[in-house]
DNA sequence: TTTTATTGATTGACGAGTCAATCAAACACT
DNA sequence: AGTGTTTGATTGACTCGTCAATCAATAAAA
């Protein structure tokens, strides 16, 4: 078997793997054996690829992150001017990928472990300074505080996002479109 | 050493020793064993009272729940008009006693565990619900869509307090006041 | 003597991490 | 091309530790 080049392609596995094990049960019970057999390869390479459990998390942290920060991207490309763009940002937040079940574990756990974990505490942050940077920069020329407006926004985003994750009742585009609402009353309010 | 009566105060015992066994580790990787230790009794004793570990981590999310109703409860009963109200509940989310490093703990974990326990679930959702309609009700006679604004305010109050608690560079009065701050915006807008 | 409180010791299961061994591709040299 | 060597890939089996839960036994009130 031992084709060369097979190193990105099981840390990949397990990443998704990781995920969706996290998705599947909810949490972070999940042990090194799940995560590896979902990959399709022993627990004994699961460590040999990544060194330890723990590590395999944070990877799947940051693969999150990246997807979500790919996300932003994507939206600072397609609108040019202030106010699409600040749209943008937020329904980048609430896109269908953040609210796949595996998705909101992952996060869900992710501000659970910070607490204890350093380096996620730091990946975190992180995710919080980029979003707070990216909505302050879009409303730069449409209020005149773009620092606490955009420090409400990225709070108000979080806290929509979690009620929306959280409870089955409320869907995600009803969240978004109270975030866009709240938006607007904010930059109309003090201009 | 068997005085009668002892059940109430050693289930006591136990949930406050859980929620500071919680908050000197940051997540739920917390022993019977740990949690009995420092409730001062042996393990067996923690399983005879409560049946089993995830009974006593109910039991002690209860009581957080239980201690912030109280705040809530307390601040309905000082402020009688509407807008002090509004502001009572906001301060009461942003109290000392929910950022205690055990409670953030906690809280960070109840929203991880909602998504593997439908009892933690329910818990949260409670939670949501009370916030919700303790906000709609002081916002009646302050706005003109009392609900929406309530919904907003409550994702508001959440993802401020996510904020606050976790990255510790931002403390929980500037928290608190940039809450405030939009309260008054949402109802001057729509005014 | 019945009931309640309490524990030490034990069990049974599970899981992270390690290791020695195997396998096969690539490579080097003739 | 043929042969031997290196090297990455891969795993089964094992170790060591931990932890939840149980139980039988003890002690003291009522």
């Amino acid at each position: 078997m031992p084709k060369i080049g097979m190193e990105p392609i099981r840390r990949s596995a397990l990443v998704q793997a990781t995920i969706a094990e996290i998705g599947a049960a909810g949490n972070l019970d999940v042990t090194v054996g799940q995560i590896a057999k979902r990959a399709g390869m022993s627990t004994a390479l699961a460590h040999h690829y990544f060194g330890g459990k723990n590590q395999i998390f944070l990877a799947a942290m940051r693969h999150i992150l990246r997807q979500f920060r790919a996300e932003i991207l994507q939206a600072f490309g397609q609108a040019t001017t202030p106010f699409p763009l600040a749209s943008a940002i937020v329904e980048s937040s609430f896109a269908r990928s953040c609210f796949a079940p595996a998705t909101i574990s992952a996060w869900m756990t992710l501000y659970a472990q910070s607490q204890s974990s350093v380096e996620t505490k730091r990946l975190l942050r992180l995710y919080q300074r980029r979003l707070h940077s990216n909505l302050t920069h879009a409303l730069r020329q449409l209020s005149k505080h773009p620092e606490r407006d955009a420090q409400t926004m990225a709070a108000l985003i979080d806290g929509l996002y979690l009620r929306a994750a959280l409870s089955s009742c409320c869907d995600p585009k009803e969240a978004c479109d109270a975030a866009l609402q709240t938006l607007q009353t904010l930059i109309e309010s003090d201009q």
